[in-house]
DNA sequence: AAGTTCACCTGATGGC
DNA sequence: TGCCATCAGGTGAACT
């Protein structure tokens, strides 16, 4: 489910825990993307500290416990973090939950691509320092300046290069293909090729996509939620990504969907050459 | 080093 | 109804 507008709304709409004391936690599957365990002591760490603060890292979710230990959530493809009452029973796929005096939250996620780490607050930054984690998608420092910087010598083409989040962090499939289309930018297009005048509209409509999807609560395309369990409607106004064959709405040319570096990549033929 | 490809895992969908 | 293949908002290990 997430990329930076769907990680976003769920920070948001998990605002009513801060402040928050944690009375309980349990593991029911501790075994997440390879590679990361759930550490044993996990309910140990966290149990009877406060929620000080909740925020959105790349696409992360980053919970600032009053122990000075930090909680990190990555939702991977299906990831979900609800908000439900007390006493909320698991359900399949229900990997955590952790319980407040009126309230719990739930990590939901059916295909364990999601991860959840714990580590002291003061190694926060090098936490993602480690992870070469970029620029935000949505910081200042995002510029086209920056972009044409960290693309030069790359022939990777540009969609990868976007979806690469040690280049600029927080974009995903969906968007990248939206973004490239709002500037008829071809997603195949070596990324040390692209004009500075490319570069100069690409940033903007990276940015203006991202604000408008948060806006609507991002894209539910299947899983995602917000924490109270409301979709995303940006999914409305998506204008190539999944419209394969569709018309598109700039020139009723067919969308094409093709692959590049994996990944399913929807663009129009004629307005992005 | 940079550029590919693939595996990780479950569920939904569509064809036969 | 069932069985099989294919695909999915991401990431990182293991290749070339």
């Amino acid at each position: 489910m997430p990329e930076l507008p769907e990680v976003e709304t769920v920070v948001k709409s998990l605002e009513p825990i801060i402040g928050n004391q944690i009375t309980a936690s349990k593991v029911y599957q501790s075994q997440l993307r390879i590679g990361c365990k759930i550490p044993k002591d996990f309910s140990k760490l966290i149990n009877l500290s406060k929620i000080k603060d909740i925020k959105r890292i790349a696409k992360y979710i980053v919970i600032e416990l009053s122990n000075s230990e930090v909680l990190i959530i990555h939702l991977g493809m299906s990831g979900n973090l609800l908000l439900k009452e007390k006493d909320y029973k698991a359900k399949k796929h229900d990997h955590v939950i952790i319980s407040f005096k009126d309230s719990s939250i739930v990590f939901r996620d059916p295909r364990r691509f999601g991860a959840i780490f714990i580590i002291k607050n003061q190694n926060l930054d090098a936490f993602f320092k480690d992870k070469k984690i970029g620029i935000d998608a949505l910081s200042s420092k995002f510029t086209p300046k920056y972009l044409k910087a960290t693309l030069k010598g790359r022939k990777t083409p540009i969609k990868t290069s976007l979806l690469n989040q040690k280049i600029v962090a927080g974009l995903g499939n969906i968007y990248v293909c939206e973004a490239l289309f709002l500037c008829g930018i071809n997603p195949c297009t070596a990324s040390n090729d692209l004009t500075e005048k490319e570069l100069e509209t690409l940033v903007p409509a990276i940015k203006n996509t991202l604000k408008k999807s948060i806006k609507a609560g991002g894209t539910t395309l299947k899983d995602h939620k917000s924490a109270n369990g409301t979709p995303g409607y940006f999914s409305q106004e998506l204008l190539v990504y999944g419209k394969e064959n569709q018309p598109c709405p700039e020139c009723n040319t067919n969308i094409q969907k093709i692959i590049i570096g994996g990944r399913s990549t929807f663009f129009c033929p004629k307005c992005q050459k």
